[in-house]
RNA sequence: GGGCCUAUAGCUCAAUUGGCAGAGCACCGGACUCUUAAUCCGUAGGUUCUAGGUUCGAUUCCUAGUGGGCCCA
């Protein structure tokens, strides 16, 4: 049971004494605050303007001002902060999202007045009135007609200094959304993106589908799963990885563009750049080839940031990523070269290139380096290049052992027709022309099957019926999965993956743990 | 998994070498009919994260744990 401070209590029962419902309903707001800083943002005096009585505005109180007859609020709602104006220094501000109101008591009445009185910093208030301006020119509704719309019933964060802890920010969401501006002004961002994504893959005649999040067999990446029962058919499930075979199978069944945008959830740890479960974006087009997807990609992502932007150059931690197409294109061993005294002809050297990582790094662990050349161009390319890669970059000429689900490249069968897109140092897009070879992929499932009892316990499992479906026949295809978290942290200039999804995973609050009754229990087991 | 940092009032933060636990805002009471972090007067608010230890005395020092942050693997 829920501890709630008897200050508090003590105040509701006062009210419900007084005959003030503390949560009643059906106010009607005929405004939001951004509706009205537009319609009156160049009127002197909008009292004068007919249409601007009989107002009615609704929102949580953020600011108070309290005289002995008269009052001012400041109430927040979800008007987005767009009107241009300019703020007493003659600065360039935005309006919106939140709006004045001025009650005085000879014009609500003694028993409203005194009402409002006991308004709380955080209450939710409804007021009806007219529209005009303050002395000091701020655009306020006058109220006629005030009420409390739904009472706080704990202290409120203090106004000044705001809610900056980061934890309780993603633990206690619903706070920082109230009390940050730039939190909801990501999280409209966000939206913005997706429905971006949607747009971009319906102009372009895909469908949206579904496909499971539990699965009995984890495939399409190389993660490590979350395990759950399912009690009726007696067995494990497992969440997603990845929806990449399920969609391939689409393909097989002649869906020639298909995307998905939904989570994935990897059981590895919590970082600034992961989250447990995060949101990934995969599409597949038959006839397409990863060379084709490049061109794709960059005209999703440059017109991507001139809508959301409005500009290709966008600031990013301490430096600026430019969007200009076209992306550089480079091969991951040329990379290496780039940023290493190694030569191109030793990146097929096995000897020559972990003598210059053990000279390099004296306190590598021997026995863990790899011993493939595949390998070694991911931990090379991983340690000295990535981190250079500060605008897009389409990374390709990826080693076949490190991607078991790609097609092989016609010229160089060691390698796959593979690319990934970095920004900012991140991985942000992975692609390739699809492997639809059944009898290769079989093979490249038992290379990974061989790496998992060689102790890799990120390798993929054997999949006999994604085997099967290929043997009918898939369509030459490629497809890509982008990571929204990402992509939103990209364009909002987010440091963290805990600032772009609204609720991530923490470990509970133990005061909150012992107040909650949960019982888990399995009735059919 | 390893290292470093951190936890004090609802929020933002103080507390000298180890010596009575403090401020601002919020809350409660009062004054004030154009304020912009309003102002003024008064009251109240604490298991100093948890469990041990050292000490006459611990927010402070030590050990372990827990939550969180940063860095590394």
């Amino acid at each position: 049971m829920y501890d709630f401070d008897s200050a508090w209590l003590t105040k509701l029962e006062e009210m419900r004494a007084a005959g003030v419902n503390p949560y009643p309903n059906g106010m009607k707001p005929t405004h939001t605050s951004t509706e009205l800083h537009e319609l009156y943002k160049d009127v002197e005096d909008p009292s004068t303007v007919e249409g601007s009585t009989g107002v009615a505005v609704a929102g949580r109180v953020m600011f108070r001002n309290r005289f002995g007859k008269a009052m001012f609020l400041r109430i927040l709602d979800r008007g987005e902060p767009t009107v241009d104006t300019v703020d007493a220094e003659g600065n360039p501000s935005k309006k919106g999202g939140i709006i004045q109101v001025y009650l005085r008591k000879n014009e609500v009445g003694d028993e409203t007045f005194e009402q409002m009185k006991k308004l709380d910093i955080g209450d939710y208030v409804w007021i009806k009135g007219h529209v005009m301006r303050t002395r000091t020119g701020e655009l306020s509704v006058q109220a006629d007609e005030a009420m409390l719309a739904s009472k706080i019933m704990t202290t409120f964060p203090d106004r000044w200094h705001g809610l900056n802890d980061v934890e309780l920010r993603s633990r206690q969401r619903y706070v920082d959304l109230f009390m940050n501006e730039a939190t909801r002004r990501t999280f409209r961002m966000r939206s913005k993106v997706v429905r971006y994504l949607r747009d971009f893959f319906e102009d372009r005649d895909y469908i949206e589908v579904e496909t499971p999040m539990m699965q009995t067999i984890p495939g399409g990446a190389t993660a490590r799963p979350f395990v759950t029962h399912h009690n009726a058919l007696d067995m494990e499930l497992y969440l997603r990885i990845a929806p990449e075979l399920y969609l391939k199978r689409l393909l097989v069944g002649g869906m020639e563009r298909v995307f998905e945008i939904n989570r994935n959830f990897r059981n590895e740890g919590i970082s600034v750049r992961h989250n447990p479960e995060f949101t990934m974006l995969e599409f597949y087009q038959a006839w397409a080839t990863y060379e084709d997807l490049m061109d794709i990609t960059e005209e999703l992502f440059v017109g991507l940031v001139d809508k959301l932007h409005g500009q290709r150059k966008i600031p990013f931690a301490d430096f600026e990523i430019d969007f200009t197409p076209p992306f550089r294109r480079a091969d991951m061993d040329e990379l290496v070269v780039e940023h290493t005294p190694l030569q191109p002809e030793q990146m097929r050297d096995v000897n020559a290139m972990r003598a210059f990582y053990v000279a390099d790094n004296p306190g590598a662990d021997l026995d863990k380096l790899p011993t493939t050349v595949g390998k070694w161009w991911e931990l090379l390319f991983e340690e000295y290049a990535e981190h250079k890669l500060i605008n897009p970059t389409f990374v390709t000429g990826f080693p076949a052992e490190i991607s078991p689900l790609a097609r092989r490249n016609d010229e160089d069968p060691e390698r796959v027709d593979r690319f990934e897109l970095f920004c900012a140092t991140w991985e942000i897009a992975n692609a390739f022309s699809e492997l639809n070879d059944p009898v290769d992929q079989a093979a490249r499932f038992m290379a990974q099957v061989d790496a998992r009892e060689g102790g890799d316990d990120e390798a993929m499992y054997f999949d006999a019926d994604y085997i099967r479906a290929l043997t009918y026949g898939m369509p030459p295809a490629a497809g890509q999965g982008i990571g929204v978290d990402r992509l939103v942290m990209l364009l909002t200039g987010s440091q963290s993956i805990r600032e772009v999804i609204l609720f991530p995973t923490l470990r509970p609050e133990r005061k909150m743990a012992e107040q909650s009754v949960v019982e888990f229990e399995n009735k059919d087991a």
